[in-house]
Parts: structure tokens; C-alpha cells; sequence
DNA sequence: CACACGAGATAAACCGCTTTAGTCGATCCG
DNA sequence: CGGATCGACTAAAGCGGTTTATCTCGTGTG
């Protein structure tokens, strides 16, 4: 194996041209006739000629891949089928136009910015993708010092000059309040996301709106996303004071934790209590009862990032690339949730 | 930003030597008076001069990188915890020695071999990780071919010139079942993983080895380590003549969806079947009944697959590196198991 | 004292591709 | 009809490192 491969110059020689002509003619650049360039490709096919990318990597100082830099504790990232989702839509795109991706897991918030650091510092990369937003996320200062393009996943809240993909997760929590709403719930609670992050406050500013559109109060508490914080949350509503007769989750994991946690206290669900998730996890259709939730498409979301990133990155100084808005998040009615209970004054 | 940055010609110049000279100095190569090292570490510090990884890599070939192809369904990779704790173990040694991880997630067998071939002719990559073997593993040979140094996440079962990191399911399932076995548990059904899988074998093998030990007969039948495939595995299991007291499933998710099928079905875990899972999952410990469930260090598994791929690709050409055996899956005992029900003979 | 030797250092080749500066005819134009 | 122009193509200079072939001393040896 490893024998060496055919370079440039190789194919030169065996078109009978220079190993610039070959250059132009395999970039599709002007320069040589169609007649030559012709013969320049059907040498290289000849010889099945790749070239190295390596190579072309320092005259061009482009390294033909693009960055993630994921800042969660694995068991966050265990649970949650956003990102394999959203992975593959990148790929998707840039498989079909051999770039790469490179991945980096990190759990501080040192080791996050060390990350994008070293992405810049070693050519890993020529752009990124910026996902998890958080409130002042100081990355995007960061990667405007170091240089780096990147798109971001919704908008910043604080001013960014790079295009951000937008997927609205507000009308799918908002759906979800209706939802209770119309089945006659007026006590429903809001069991949120860590507060930095910008999902998180947008699904519970959706709730608080929604609700307040329906003219009610709702309580928010927080959880973390991880099944221990949902079981907790949920513990401290159900059995304080003034128990919620539903119960909106930021996300689904949290959700299918409150299920034990009404089995442990002895309440039904959905009769007792309603409640719904965010995610739409496979398992989500598959408890007791089955979960309804809230749904986004992470692989399309995924594939505009990519297309947007890569019109970032090779498109020409000024084409400035604007932001794009996919569908929003969409609520998938199942059965965790029901009309209120009869008894709405229980004491208990 | 992004203005010039020094070269090594710049470094040389400073410290008023050649480049060959720094050359060897900042790879702590013979050929310099450890005086002028000094004084051509401190120039390159002076000047802040990092390393064009690109220009290394043209002259020294290597990537300094690693691959991952993942060639899983997005709602498998969801569910699975293994791969962000794996990846973070791999990370957690890549980043120490400034390599990177490059990921591909693919859905087709075609698009996996292309993914392997892509790593390798484009020079992405060093070596790759290979999971989720399968029987007759059409990878070891592709990869043999184009040359492409691998670790395999356990021995195949075909020759393989690679080394293998070893981690045991086994010992995980056997004992789950000498577990329900010592609760008085005969009646043992196994809720497979996908047939080709070897991990998924390894399991099956140690349920029907387990049983075999105590003297009993189990019957096992295929899931798909979806939650649908869980789902109507166990409901075959549960309505079917001979229903068993107790299912041994090869995840988590397959066992955390039984859950949901026993409720529908009027029958309580633990009380009138026990159920164990495998990998334990976040939401493992927080589902009701919490899942007893088999654990196994992903994390651990991704460090020394790294280090133990990094070895075989910096090592000399002799050097064989050798498998590794990390410690076995165990068992997570929680209250999803219990004793066998009182009533044997219950016709329903 | 001539010579071999080795450590320390340099100059230059090289990795394989891109890109710039030129060369060379053929064509256009006043 | 002579010079400007243009298209096709070549030679060579990068890109920023690594590596090899050489050169230069100072030193030990017979």
C-alpha cells in the first residue's frame, strides 16, 4: 500500500503541459483552451489523480472543513437528539462537497474558548458553527477577534455580525398553552431551561406571553434539562402549594421524569395532571402515556447552517449573507395531556 | 484582524539562524547547542509564533487528526449516550496533543465506505475509530486496503491487523440474569439488539449462556434498540402464551418503552415483570419504576481508544500495539426487578 | 603536525499545489 | 502596416514548514 500517488506535475507531463495549465484547467479556471483542457482532465482521470488537499490547503490557506464546538455535560448531550439531528443535516451538505467536520466536545467554559481558539489558531477549520446561545454569549466578541466566520442558531442578544439560521421555538410552546387552556387548564406551570440560555428564556418568555394572552398567571420554576433537575422541579410544583393542573416542560427528558414523579405521589396523568415536552424524543411516543410535545426539524436547521456558513465563507467580501427563518417549532398532540379535572377544588 | 503572522523565517531571523535551525530546535531535534535553542525559543515566544499546521502537514504527511464515522439512523444516535461520552473521552486526550476529531454521520452502507474512503484520500485523517462492529465486518478490509490505520471498540470477528480496546458487555447481562435468576425468576426473555451488530450478539450470547448456567431456557426475540422496536417486542413477549416474569432488553430505551407497555397492559413492574436495561441512560434512574440497568465507562472507552489509535499511528513501524481490556459492564441494580410474583399459575 | 571526526549550523531542496509574471503568436485597429 | 491587445500557455516564485546534503570548526589521534 502507499504507493506514491500521481501529483500535479505527473499529469502535466502526460497532457504535454505546464503544471500551471493543469491548475487552471482542473479549477475551471480561464486560461486554456477547452481543447487542452480537456485533454489536461482526461490525464488525470487516466491516472486517477486526487489531488492533495494538504497542499492546497497552504496556497489557498483554506481548510475545506467546518467546526462545532459542543459545550455540554454528556449526559445533557446523552438524552437529547438535537445534535446527532442537526449533525447530519450538516453533513448532508457538506459531504456532497468534500468538506469536513470537525467536532469538539468540551464541559468548561475555558476549554469551550480554548476550542474555538485552537480551531482558528491551527487552520482547522474556516468557519463555525455557533449553537447553544447564551445570554451576552461572549463567543461572538471572541470569534470576531480571532477572525473566525461562523453562523449562529437564532439570533444573538447582543450585536453579531454573522448570519444566524432562526427556528422559532415560541409558537410551539405557545400551541402547547392553548392547548391546556382550551381543555380548561388555568393552573399551569412552566418547568424552564437553565437561565443563560437563550432556548430556554425564549420558551419560557413563550410560555409567560401565551399565557398572559390567555389572560392567566403562570408559574415558572427552573429546571436543567437533565432528568434529576426535571424530577425535582416537578416534585417542588406538585407537591407545594397551589398544585398546577398542567404542567409545560422545557424539554423532554424533564417531561418524562415528572411521569415517576406522578406515579410516585399517586397522580395520574393526563387526569390528574397534564403535561407536555419539547424535543420530541424517539421514547416520547412510547411512555405512558405517550408524550405530547413539541417538535423541530434539527436536520433541516442543520442543513440551512451549513449552506449559510459555507456562502459565508466563499462568498466574496461584500456579499453580505443575511439571516434565514425556518419553520417554526410545531406541537405534537399525544396523550399526556387532558381536560382538567372535575374536581378543581381538591385540598388534598 | 487576520494579519500576517510570523513564519518561521521570522523566528530565525530574530534569533539569527537559519529555519533549518528552528526548525530542529522546536522539535527538541539534535543538531543545535542547547544555547541557541534557548535563544530560538525564546525569539519564536517573543514573537508569539505558532506552527502553520498546514505547511507541517505537507512535508510530514499527517493530518493530525482522527475519524469518526458514524453510520447510524439520527434517532438511534439520539437516544444513545454512548457516543457524546465517547467522544468526550476521545476528545479529553486529543486535545492534550492538539489533534482533532473529525466526524461523519451517515445513514447508508454505501455512504460509510465512501466516508472512510473520503477520510483517507483526502488526508483528513491519521486513523479512525471503528464502532458498532458487525458480523463479517466489511470495514476491517476496507480499511486494510486503502491503508488507513484503525482501532476497533472490541475484536472483530473477522482477522483483523488492528488493535482492539475491549470492554465487556457480558458479564453486564450475566449478571442481570443471575440477578432475576436469584429472585426466583425461570421465566427470563431477552429483547435482542439488531442481529449484525457483534455488541448486540455479545449480549444475546451472555443472556443465553447466563441461562444456561441456571439451568433454564430463555427465549429471546429481536428489537431494534428503537423505542417503536421496543415497544412491539415487548408486547409480543407480554401477550403471547408463556408470558415471561422477567425481560432482559440490550438498552435502555427498549426497556424504558416496555414500561409503557405493561401499564397498557394492566401489568406493574416490578411487581408482575421485571425489566433490565443497558447502558443507563440519564433518564434511567428517574423513570417509574427506576430502571436496574447495566453501565459501562463510554468515557473511559474513548480515552483509551484515543491514545491507544495515537500510539499505533506515532509509533515505529514495529511497535504492535495491543488490545486493551477495560473493566466490564456491571450491573446498576434499581427497582424496576423483583422478586417472582407470588401466583405461578395466574391463566389470566 | 597532518588527518579524521563529529558537533553545530547553514543553504537548498522538497512537499504539491496556486498564482503571478512573462513569453509568444495571432488578431485587431487606426 | 506597425503597435496595441488578447488569449493560451509556461516558467518560476511562493505558501511555511521539514529534511538532506554540505560546510566549518575545534578536538582527539597516530
Amino acid at each position: 500500500m502507499a504507493e506514491r500517488r500521481f501529483t500535479i506535475a505527473d499529469v502535466a507531463r502526460r497532457a504535454g503541459v505546464s503544471k500551471g495549465a493543469v491548475s487552471f484547467a482542473l479549477n475551471g479556471r480561464p486560461g486554456v483552451s477547452d481543447e487542452t483542457r480537456a485533454r489536461i482532465l482526461a490525464a488525470a482521470a487516466e491516472l486517477g489523480w486526487v489531488p492533495n488537499r494538504q497542499a492546497r490547503a497552504l496556497s489557498t490557506a483554506r481548510a475545506s472543513a467546518l467546526g462545532l464546538v459542543l459545550a455540554r455535560a454528556p449526559e445533557l448531550l446523552g438524552a437529547d437528539p438535537f445534535f446527532p439531528a442537526f449533525i447530519a443535516g450538516v453533513e448532508k451538505v457538506l459531504a456532497a462537497r468534500d468538506q469536513a467536520l470537525v467536532l469538539q466536545v468540551v464541559t468548561t467554559p475555558e476549554a469551550e474558548r480554548e476550542g474555538y481558539r485552537r480551531l482558528a489558531r491551527d487552520r482547522r477549520v474556516d468557519g463555525v458553527f455557533v449553537v447553544d446561545l447564551r445570554r451576552d454569549d461572549e463567543r461572538i466578541a471572541l470569534l470576531e477577534e480571532i477572525g473566525l466566520p461562523a453562523v449562529t442558531l437564532n439570533r444573538p442578544d447582543v450585536p453579531s455580525p454573522f448570519p444566524a439560521v432562526v427556528l422559532d421555538d415560541r409558537p410551539g410552546i405557545a400551541a402547547a398553552v392553548r392547548h391546556l387552556v382550551d381543555q380548561g387548564h388555568t393552573k399551569i406551570a412552566h418547568v424552564a431551561g437553565p437561565e443563560p440560555y437563550l432556548h430556554a428564556a425564549a420558551r419560557r418568555q413563550a410560555f409567560t406571553d401565551a399565557m398572559g394572552e390567555a389572560g392567566l398567571d403562570g408559574r415558572v420554576v427552573d429546571g436543567d434539562f437533565t432528568a434529576a433537575g426535571g424530577r425535582d422541579a416537578t416534585r417542588r410544583l406538585l407537591t407545594g402549594p397551589d398544585r398546577p393542573t398542567a404542567i409545560v416542560f422545557a424539554n423532554d427528558v424533564m417531561a418524562l421524569s415528572a411521569i415517576a414523579v406522578a406515579a410516585e405521589l399517586g397522580l395520574r396523568i393526563p387526569d390528574d395532571v397534564s403535561i407536555t415536552g419539547f424535543d420530541d424524543t424517539d421514547l416520547a411516543g412510547y411512555v405512558h402515556p405517550a408524550l405530547t410535545t413539541v417538535r423541530a426539524d434539527a436536520g433541516g436547521w442543520g442543513e440551512v447552517a451549513a449552506r449559510t456558513l459555507l456562502a459565508l465563507i466563499d462568498g466574496p467580501e461584500d456579499a453580505d449573507v443575511t439571516d434565514t427563518a425556518l419553520p417554526p417549532a410545531e406541537l405534537v398532540l399525544r396523550n399526556s395531556t387532558a381536560p382538567t379535572p372535575p374536581t378543581p377544588q381538591e385540598t388534598q
